[in-house]
DNA sequence: TGTGATGTAAACGTCGTACTTTTGCTGTCG
DNA sequence: CGACAGCAAAAGTACGACGTTTACATCACA
């Protein structure tokens, strides 16, 4: 119905996936595949293997004679970015995003810690000229020029810490980014001092002064848990 | 063969999922569904959903005509705790040691910081219990019994953070607290000063001193990274 | 009445086959 | 040499059958 370009399994998996994870099938409540196949009008052999996925997500058990039972959201795969997507998408994508935050804050001034050692100077460019381009979009309510250009920026400085698990939470961060901008009160210009701390971190691991840029990262994650404080209950 | 307890469904992905992370499958190979089944004498049925898995893990991409292709390392789903343990299992296991033990140096500092505001008194009491376990079993070639109260005081650190993404983390932190013990020359005991830095931290969260907790986290983690880089070429 | 063995049916697990759909390739024709 | 048409290979989907486990109810026996 909304998004079937890659068949019939996209969307099953997709429409299941939001309903469990959005908290609309409490854990404990139990699906059958016959009914599921009967319910989206595909074969069994399609929902099996939506279920397979979903058991692969923890988000389901399937147990013989029982049927699919839903899990606990605590034991949920809650870095699998389909997982995190369907999250944000749905009922509790404030307390997500909040968590989400937090473990940016964790990360990302360890990560520009290592990029300021390890970021090659193609990557010190692209990270000053996406710097550049926030300051450039960011005034006028050109929030999703501005977006774009932010996403990019924390993407370069987790690829440049060399670390692999840092590199992998951009597609994390790309999504908290984003889910800000777009699900929440933002008809106002971003806040001008994150604008120039980007640049100042820009300038940071150019500089190759781990010390500044672990330190700036700090202010900025500060700066959004501040403004997620203020802007969500 | 080893463990199809569970299933020829488990027995085949796991053998094909530690096959591909293992680089056995180097990316761009392409496997097809047919040979699959007839490899391990299963229906294709039973290959398509242990594809479908893999899939989902970004580990494999099945196109039309073309067949499952395995993707490039640089887009696997690294924190899902199955993937993570097969690329344990696997060849670069120090690599991956390496990867994950930086992981834990930008998160616990600040999950114990967290812990030590929001640590129910019954955290604190078991933290402690375990930190006293540590110990005990610290002497004396006791390294399963030590690997355990490990296992699960850091557990009830990210536990008591009270941020799920943080909790979410004890399995990965369990794998490579495991791995480092099972698979690294450890014949000696553990080292001392780490015993008495975990009980340090137990005082620190039951005093409510994030400063503290934070700071004796950071110490644990440095020594964990150094003592890699000794093991560890 | 309580307890344990037993049977049954419900649900998933596996299989085989047939058909559909997409799509890379190839070969021909202009 | 390039564009178009057709072919065939491989995944996608569907259906029906049977196997396997196991929760639950029933019944026998103490």
């Amino acid at each position: 119905m909304t998004a079937q370009s890659q068949g019939l399994h996209t969307y099953v998996l997709d429409t299941l996936g939001l309903e469990i994870s959005s908290g609309q099938c409490p854990p404990g409540s139990v699906l059958r595949t016959d009914e599921l196949a009967q319910r989206f009008d595909v074969s069994r052999t399609v929902v099996r293997e939506v279920v397979r996925v979903l058991e692969s997500m923890h988000l389901v058990e399937s147990r013989r004679r029982v049927g699919v039972t839903v899990r606990p959201a605590a034991t949920w795969n809650v870095y699998d970015p389909q997982v995190i997507r369907w999250r944000l998408a749905g009922a509790d994508r404030p307390r997500q995003l909040r968590s989400l935050t937090v473990l940016r804050s964790a990360i990302e001034p360890v990560a520009a810690g290592l990029a300021a050692r390890h970021a090659t100077a193609e990557q010190c460019a692209r990270l000053t000229e996406r710097a550049l381009g926030m300051v450039a979009t960011s005034r006028g309510r050109r929030l999703e020029d501005y977006l774009e250009h932010d996403i990019a920026f924390h993407r370069i400085v987790l690829d440049a810490s060399g670390n692999e698990m840092f590199a992998r939470l951009g597609d994390v961060v790309a999504e908290v980014l984003a889910g800000r901008t777009h699900h929440q009160v933002m008809f106002e210009d971003p806040d001008p001092a994150a604008v120039t701390l980007h640049v100042r971190l820009a300038e940071a691991v150019r500089e190759g002064d781990p010390e500044a840029a672990e330190r700036i990262t700090k202010e900025i994650a500060v700066g959004a848990l501040h403004e997620l404080d203020v802007l969500a209950p």
